[in-house]
Order: C-alpha cells, then structure tokens, then sequence
DNA sequence: GTCTATATTATGATAGAC
DNA sequence: GTCTATCATAATATAGAC
C-alpha cells in the first residue's frame, strides 16, 4: 500500500536521524530498516533533505499538540499551577520522545540550511508560545522574576531535555536508567522545583 | 615542522568535529583547514577514530584543569560560595568552548565505540567528581534538598551548556548572541539563581 | 616528514523494466 | 508502485616516490 509504505520509511528516517543525526544516516539504511526497497525513497520523498524535513513535521506535530491542549485548557487558572504543569508535561513528552530533543540538539548547533528550515518552520513558533507562557507566568510567579525569555527557554529545554538526550551515556555513566517512570517522575519533580521552587 | 604539524592537524580537527560531528566531518576537510596534505592524518594519528580521540583528549584537557583548580582552593570554605562558583565558572568555561559541549553532547546520545570511550575516559570522571562536589554542597546548601546526583548533573549540564550549545539556532530564533559578555554572565546569574536560590 | 596516486567502499540520485 | 542496475561522487586508508 502507498501510505503505509511512506509512512513505514518515514517511521524508520526519524528514528535514524534522531539516533546518527543527518550525516550518520544513509538512505539506503533507512530503507533496510523500513525493509523497502531504496529506490522508494527519491519516489515519495524526492531527495534525502525532503525526507529529512517530513521527518521532522512528524516528531513536532506531536509536541504541538501537546502545547495547544494545555493553552486551551480554561480551568487552570493558577499561574504557578499552570506553570509547573507545562513543565512537568514536557518532561514526560520529551522522555517518552527522546527522538523530538534529538532532532532540536543535532541541527540546532551549526548554520546551514537545515538549521534554518527547522527555525523557521517549528522551533520560532515555540519559543514564542514559550515565552508568552513564561512572561505571563513571571507577573504571577516570582522566583522567576526579571529573566530575559531566552535564558529560560534553554535553561528549561536543556534541563529537561539533555538527560534524555544523552540517555546511553547516562546508562553508563551513573547506572541509571533515565527512561525508568521513577526516573521521569522524579526528573520532572526537581526541575519543577528548582524552576519554580518549592510547591506551596 | 612535526611538532606543528600534528597540533594544526589537531586543532582543526577539534573545530570540525566540535561543529559537524564525526561523521560530518572528513579527514580531507580538516587536512584542508589544515593547510597539510591529507596523508599526513593517517601518518600521525593512524585513523580518523584515533584522531578523534586525541581532539576529545585535548578538549576535556582545558576543563579538567580549572576543576581541579576550584577543587584545590582551599580560601573558599563556605559550601554555598563553592557550588556558586563552581556553577559560574563553568557557565563561563563553556561560554568560551563551545566547542567541549558540542563534542559531549554529540557522542553521549549514541552507544557505540565512542561513547564508550568518552564515558570511561572523560565523563565519568567529571561525573564522579561533581556528584562529590554536589553531594558535599546539600548538606550545606537547603535548596538542592536530597535530589539524586544524576538529575543534578545533567539538570547543570544542560542549563549551562545548551544555550551556548545552541548558540546559531539561538541566534536566529531570538536576535541574542549567546557569546557576548553581558549575555553569558546574566546566564551564569540566572543559573546560579534558579540553583542555589537568591544570592544571601 | 611530506607528497601523489590509487584501491576500496559507500553514498545519493537516476533510468528504465515490470 | 516497486524493483534492479547503474552513474557519479566522495570517503578512508594504503603504497610508495621523494
């Protein structure tokens, strides 16, 4: 079938961009993992780069949804309250999809028309969701208090994100396992607090 | 001459591999940037792995150095000055060597041969050292209460490192330089901030 | 120590049969 | 839509002249 076929590849390219980054995946892996032939790639997706950034819509489309649902929600009114839960959400997010931190670290980090492309289309929109949240939040919380947006934008991406990221290293280093649900909760828990301080 | 040679050949590499990671990066492209012919990076240092290793050697060098420096002071008795301090100095240090971030958050997210060389070489002995450090500090400092070293480490990791880590895509999404002074000391405040608390 | 030349392999993309 | 075959390119590593 031809949507499961696009699908099953792009389900295989975003784990391997995720996991080797750009450079380190080749589409001919790509599509021995999707067990398709490798000549399907360029026939649904043109070239490795388009591939690449329909695998990126699809890692943060999830993520999106996930913001809008808490935005909507009228009956958080508390701003601390709606606050932590937003940290606390992205923290369970992030670690149940550690492939969405993958992809923001790896292109983040050099020029390129990747880095921009990724930018433009989904990284500019979050950080103002992000910072609209965060300035609305700084009038009701204090500790917060004066921090321009994008200190607390990677303050909160890197403390949330980075022991997912460096996961395998993390299983080595410390012998904990950071996907373990104890290990999230607790996570979540202290990044909250250390943000936020401690729950009233 | 030799000696030169190899440390051109070295320093390139670092930047490249720092910017565009392993498989990125090329032998014939850091030759170039070198300015020395390509068969001189199998002579001095056999393969591209084995150059890696000594561009990762020379990165972890500078950190291990001025850890060891804090360590070793002995005027700073207060445990809450030391951990501030600690915090500020690596805020600073990674400000100025991006490039030490890159390569860790690059090669810890994936097993394989290098992470585990990095890991047994290099991060788990800086992580051994700062879980002593900031097992050290909670009996003294309130605020980071009885938190497992390992949300330590990679909260601090990530809230230091990422912004700088990120420093072209944090450009671009919010007009601020990361590098620039005033920039990296009001995130070496915040950090230390959100940390440790307000300053007494 | 430094260089050129080359062996070998893997890549992304394309052409064309079915 | 799916496949095989192939082109063109770039990579690491090696051999050997100087």
């Amino acid at each position: 079938m031809a949507q499961d076929t696009r699908e099953v590849i792009l389900d295989a390219a975003l784990r391997a961009f995720a996991e080797k980054g750009f450079d380190g995946s080749s589409t001919r892996q790509i599509a021995a993992q999707a067990k398709v032939n490798h000549g399907l790639i360029p026939y649904y997706f043109g070239t490795k780069e388009k591939l690449w950034q329909a695998a990126v819509d699809l890692a943060f489309g999830e993520m999106k949804a996930g913001i809008d649902r808490l935005l909507a929600d009228p009956a958080i009114i508390d701003d601390r309250e709606r606050t932590a839960r937003m940290i606390r959400a992205h923290v369970y997010f992030v670690a149940e999809h550690p492939e969405f931190v993958r992809l923001m670290y790896e292109e983040g980090k050099r020029r390129g028309p990747r880095m921009r492309w990724i930018v433009d289309h989904h990284v500019k929109p979050l950080y103002e969701a992000m910072a609209e949240l965060l300035e609305h939040a700084q009038s009701g919380v204090g500790i917060l208090g004066d921090i321009a947006p994008v200190h607390l934008f990677y303050i909160m991406a890197g403390s949330t994100g980075l022991i997912f990221h460096q996961a395998e290293e993390c299983r080595r280093v410390s012998g904990v396992d950071p996907f373990d649900a104890q290990v999230v909760a607790e996570h979540a828990r202290v990044v909250e607090m250390l943000l936020l301080g401690p729950a009233p």
